[in-house]
DNA sequence: TTGTATGCGTTATCAG
DNA sequence: CTGATAACGCATACAA
């Protein structure tokens, strides 16, 4: 039996006034709860609440971050969700925030920095309250420039000098780990398969590498499988194929072993992040990987107490040490440990 | 020089008709663009232009929202961000989707019912024009009950009766590449890894296995890499370890072979798409692949029509088809091919 | 060609 | 304890 006025249409505020026979704010302020709804006499309370639920009452959330500034909705802008680490990190982070009662809107720059502009500028315009973003921008005036100053910001993963809402890997400590591992069992010299070098990240891992090593030959192209296919078949080119190969993240690791068919002489593998079955592949591996939970957390640490405007909160960045993982066929090189 | 009324706010429509001593409404129509703006002088039509861009406008999009009942905005609620499966289609998703002028909202369920009808509720509330969604819930009622029947919606990966607008691969065809693949092999009996029966690509997939093989063991849990570790301990306890195993899907697949230590006499796996760098894995391996593209691509095909209320259009599921792929081990079984 | 007025669904301010 | 009423920022029917 509905009332023919709220027929086919979704019910406001204002059908269940008239349903009531109240008034819109009485309704308003009965259905937010908290401390305005405790003043509202018990009768009209549970007789507004009765009317909600009978029409199938629900807010309609843009007029309400419209008329409030807040949606509750947080961004996590990444460079490359195709990518299984920001995967377990989006899903790490998904479920921090649901917890404390924000939604997370996931958007994929996909490693192109006219998306990603877009997206700054975008994202603020559809009211979010917070931004977690890997960023491709590498400076505070470039980032700032697109999105707004005012709205809280985390940078994950690529630290933006002087920017310390930030969560990241110590990279020269994830480099030493992964490059001591590998002189320890005598490696010299090693190929290189590089992501973007305009990327912090990449850029850094590289560098310690080359600090370390010899590098007898390398390869560059966008952190995807596809360009570490490519660098196997130009290394098998070389006169002298590597001993070793360094990786500067899983993605272009996966896509190198991916490629090769033949066990016969396989390169020792150095990379980072986590390699999925490394221990049954016949080819001798360590990964320094990060510590992904941690970081999912320190995103969200850092961003709630800017949420709730904390101006006591002392902001300082989030940077977990890594571990060194290897494989069974590495281990059996000689002088590796755990 | 700044007009000292615009001081530190971000600029509106309000701010622009001010500063350019025009109307709103002259303001919205010339920012709006298109037709109506073509009947704006072209003098202020530039006054209004340069003034936007000089206060650095940005359209609120949740006012215009609010005003349209359009946002632009559609959501992909997937089941499980974490795997790399879902990470792939939500990439192609989004980038189809941006072509088209949409931006994606990624939600995660995380396989949980409950944050599955929380985000069914909520994604309307917040204005989304669409979703696309890997539904937990198992009846167009169920959904419908939820998520109102009037918003676009496209079923991905696991089909409900009744609802025509979905993608999916034909389970029966991928089935059965999959066990014809592993019976030309000699494989008559199999152990099982299965995720929840209460999903239907799951059951659907272990139904079939049931019928071509005898089934030694099962051993079912969350479509995790650890429910893979899991059953490779459990089935490593058996009195004669199985020759061979099918795990529902490749995340099972994938905890499965992580947790071979020992190669020595390592089963068969047939499994359900992509396991990255199989060919080096020194286990036989095949795989039963779904065309994620296309899937990805299907979406959107069948998404679009409904946003743009185009009645003319008549939906029908998307199928694609599969195709198995073995890998070297595989091969040197013997009845093998491609 | 342009301006006025109204409404989208809420919340918040002010009376009473 | 409750009800008008005014925003929030934008789009649009209706005037002029």
């Amino acid at each position: 039996m509905r009332d023919r006025a709220t027929a086919s249409t979704v019910p406001t505020l204002i059908d269940i006034a008239r349903e009531t026979r109240t008034s819109v704010s009485t309704v308003s302020r009965v259905l937010a709860g908290g401390a305005p709804a405790q003043r509202i006499s018990r009768a009209t309370r549970d007789k507004v609440i009765e009317a909600a639920r009978r029409l199938g009452y629900r807010p309609n959330l843009l007029a309400r971050s419209l008329r409030t500034r807040r949606s509750n909705t947080v961004a996590l802008l990444v460079s490359d969700i195709a990518n299984p680490w920001f995967g377990q990190i989006a899903s790490l982070v998904e479920q921090n925030l649901h917890r404390h009662g924000y939604s997370l809107m996931l958007c994929n720059s996909g490693e192109d920095a006219e998306v990603e502009a877009e997206y700054l500028r975008l994202l603020p315009q559809k009211g979010i309250d917070g931004l977690i973003v890997v960023p491709l921008v590498r400076t505070k005036k470039a980032l700032y420039d697109l999105f707004p100053a005012k709205l809280p910001v985390v940078v994950l993963d690529r630290p933006i000098p002087g920017v310390v809402t930030t969560v990241y890997s110590d990279q020269d400590q994830q480099s030493k780990l992964l490059c001591d591992t590998l002189m320890r069992v005598g490696v010299k010299e090693v190929a290189l398969v590089a992501g973007p070098q305009h990327v912090v990240t990449h850029r850094r891992r590289a560098e310690y590498a080359s600090q370390c090593f010899r590098i007898v030959s390398t390869h560059e192209g966008p952190a995807q499988k596809e360009t570490g296919r490519q660098a196997f078949i130009k290394f098998m080119e070389l006169p002298q194929p590597p001993h070793a190969v360094v990786c500067t993240n899983n993605f272009l690791a996966q896509g190198l072993i991916d490629s090769i068919e033949h066990a016969e002489n396989p390169p020792i593998v150095g990379s980072f992040d986590e390699i999925p079955m490394m221990h049954l592949l016949p080819l001798p591996i360590v990964c320094s990987v990060q510590d992904v939970p941690m970081l999912a957390e320190g995103c969200v640490r850092q961003l709630l107490p800017q949420l709730r405007g904390d101006t006591a909160w002392k902001p300082e960045p989030i940077v977990p040490d890594s571990r060194a993982v290897t494989n069974l066929a590495f281990q059996k090189l000689g002088g590796s440990q755990r």
